[in-house]
DNA sequence: GCCGTTTTCGGCCCGACTGTTTTCAGTCG
């Protein structure tokens, strides 16, 4: 217990550190987080002070893992045997993490951090500016922050450092009013149409014989720093196409221009790259440009084992002339004795292992999905009749939808009291009806979680309905334990079969609740019970990281869109990409069971 | 600092673009 409260205290007097507060999220909620952040400010600093390269690297491992460990390392608890089995974290760190468990410090981290000015570490969000040059800025012009660098840069000052011609002081300059406005990494539903248009842009050149976009977008990642785009076209009209490429409406700047490589940014904040590469070479490249940056190591090391070289332009054997594969991602894996990987997997989880014994898993597609569990309509805040949704959900190819409006609770939402409900019931089985021949209305509720785990509805009534997704909508900040025990008193409940986007989140607005997952997966099997995948890509929640502690742990997941509106039902494969992410199968997956089967499936939560 | 189907010592991915350089360092992905 003592342990799970160790994030917070540590977070909570940081903040109050003059200098120190503005490196931490206020919002970073686990000891992971706070920890990642710790090794992540320990890889700066190095940095900047020259350390050793390889130990930098390490720190930026152990960063990412514990940015993606689906467990809270207070749970593993101060055992350095036991967080040394973490993949990436050795003895050195594991008794750093354990020291911070017990502690809540870290004295490795305090001590590097004396050695720089507090504010220096801000200078790392300026893109173009490394730590070569922030160590310069610090030891020449005593420059420690963004404002100070903004004043220097105001003037010619800066000008007589070695390397600080007039060129690049403007781009720092471009950079840093950037940084002081951007937002960061964007939600997936936003990169995903703009790279759609870019992509299709692109297709429409005669000289442009393949097109695909890249990077963590083509990997479904939640969020995507910027936009790959892969273009496969012979090298003389390499030039035209990255001259067509930045001069596109949308773009606002060009960041970098070359005849193979350009970037640019949008009018709506996005970086979007363009690489031009001979379609010789195109496999390789969208492999390469795919990433993770993690896979793509593994696979150049893999290469080096066995005598050859991986680039973007192919696979070659030692002496560096011999092409062996290139034109297609499926061709360089099995060069490499690999069957070829799902983007959604690259992430260095394990997938290369799995691959080499031929056990990936076949993950589900958009077209296995036959059921939406999760909807709403003008009883409550959606924007359609149940008649509007269901003809809708026909039109996406489902045979299965499920009405279920806000509960009493969500008054906001125009959550529908028990009467009010009651009648809406009613209504639902005659459209149901009436609709029959078209596709299969089911009566559902979305009814709230309150803040004490009870349901916003009597039991009663709620076995009365078919689909009981049961969600959190308020309360949202309340600490992890009474999250957990509210959640679990949810899921206890016999009327519900989906516990609805358990967290709350929304990406890049609020962090949600935290549970302790691996209780709530417990008892989620306990029970039979799915577990949702918010599909949204405001949500997207559960996340990939516990949806895959779900597979793992044998418990069925709902992906759901959670439609308001007609649109939102195309948000569905953000939820496939998160599944996917996590090595779902159409087995994991409940709207995937043929009808009958999701009929018989429904009603056994109950018993 | 971490890791081990050639290793407990000796390795640790690779290339393009920029801006400032007369051959390269810094940054990025």
């Amino acid at each position: 217990m003592m342990l799970h409260e160790v994030a917070s205290r540590s977070c909570e007097p940081s903040r109050r550190v003059s200098g120190l507060c503005i490196f931490y999220n206020p919002r970073m909620a686990t000891t992971n987080q706070t920890l990642a952040a710790f090794f992540s400010q320990m890889a700066d600093v190095l940095e900047i002070l020259e350390g050793d390269r390889f130990r930098i690297n390490a720190f930026r491992k152990i960063t990412r893992v514990l940015e993606e460990l689906p467990e809270d390392v207070a749970a593993i608890g101060p055992e350095v045997s036991k967080l040394s089995k973490i993949e990436g974290i050795g003895k050195s760190s594991a008794e750093r993490i354990a020291e911070f468990l017990i502690t809540g410090k870290m004295k490795d981290h305090d001590e590097l951090l004396t050695k720089i000015p507090p504010t220096l570490l801000e200078l790392r969000e300026i893109s173009g500016l490394g730590p070569k040059t922030i160590a310069m800025f610090w030891k020449e012009a005593g420059i420690t922050s963004k404002a100070e660098l903004a004043e220097k840069l105001k003037g010619d000052q800066l000008s007589n450092l070695p390397g600080m011609g007039e060129k690049k002081l403007e781009n720092l300059r471009k950079s840093l009013t950037f940084s002081q406005t951007a937002g960061g990494r964007v939600r997936i539903g936003q990169a995903m149409p703009m790279a759609k248009w870019f992509v299709n842009k692109l297709r429409d050149l005669k000289t442009v014989k393949q097109c695909e976009f890249a990077g963590s977008l083509r990997r479904g990642k939640e969020t995507i720093g910027d936009i790959d785009i892969l273009v496969a076209a012979d090298a003389k009209d390499a030039a035209a196409i990255s001259e067509f490429f930045i001069k596109l409406d949308v773009v606002s700047q060009v960041l970098a221009h070359g005849e193979t490589k350009s970037s640019v940014r949008t009018t709506d904040n996005l970086q979007v790259d363009l690489r031009v590469i001979e379609p010789s070479s195109f496999g390789a490249a969208l492999m390469y440009f795919t990433g993770s940056k993690e896979h793509n190591i593994l696979m150049r090391e893999r290469a080096i084992k066995q005598h050859a070289r991986l680039n973007e332009y192919g696979l070659y054997k030692d002496d560096a002339k011999t092409l062996v594969a290139a034109a297609t991602e499926e061709e360089v894996y099995k060069a490499l004795g690999l069957a070829w990987i799902a983007p959604t997997l690259r992430e260095d989880r394990g997938e290369i292992a799995l691959s080499e014994k031929g056990k990936l898993p076949a993950l589900l597609k958009l077209s296995d999905i036959k059921a939406e569990l999760h909807a709403h309509t003008t009883a409550s805040d959606g924007m359609w009749s149940i008649r509007g949704l269901a003809e809708a959900a026909a039109e996406h190819g489902l045979e299965v939808v499920a009405v279920t409006d806000h509960s009493r609770s969500q008054f906001q939402a125009n959550g529908l009291d028990e009467k009010r409900m009651e009648k809406h019931l009613v209504e639902i089985r005659k459209v149901a009806d009436e609709m029959k021949k078209t596709i299969t209305i089911l009566a559902g509720t979305e009814v709230d979680i309150l803040s004490d785990g009870k349901l916003d509805y009597p039991n009663s009534l709620l076995s009365q309905l078919d689909v009981v997704v049961a969600s959190p909508h308020a309360a949202l900040t309340q600490d992890p334990e009474k999250a957990t025990t509210r959640l679990l008193k949810a899921i206890e409940n016999p009327c519900v079969t989906i516990l609805g986007h358990p967290t709350g989140r929304f990406v890049n607005r609020r962090e949600g609740l935290s549970p302790d997952m691996k209780k709530i997966i417990a008892a989620a099997k306990a029970r039979g019970i799915a577990l949702e995948i918010n599909a949204n890509s405001w949500r997207l929640d559960l996340r990939d990281i516990h949806a895959r502690m779900a597979i793992e742990a044998g418990v069925k997941l709902a992906i759901n869109t959670d439609a308001h509106g007609p649109a939102d039902l195309n948000e569905l494969q953000y939820g496939i990409l998160t599944a996917q992410r996590a090595g779902a199968t159409k087995d994991d997956v409940i709207n995937c069971l043929p009808k009958a089967e999701l009929l018989k499936w429904l009603p056994s939560t109950r018993s």
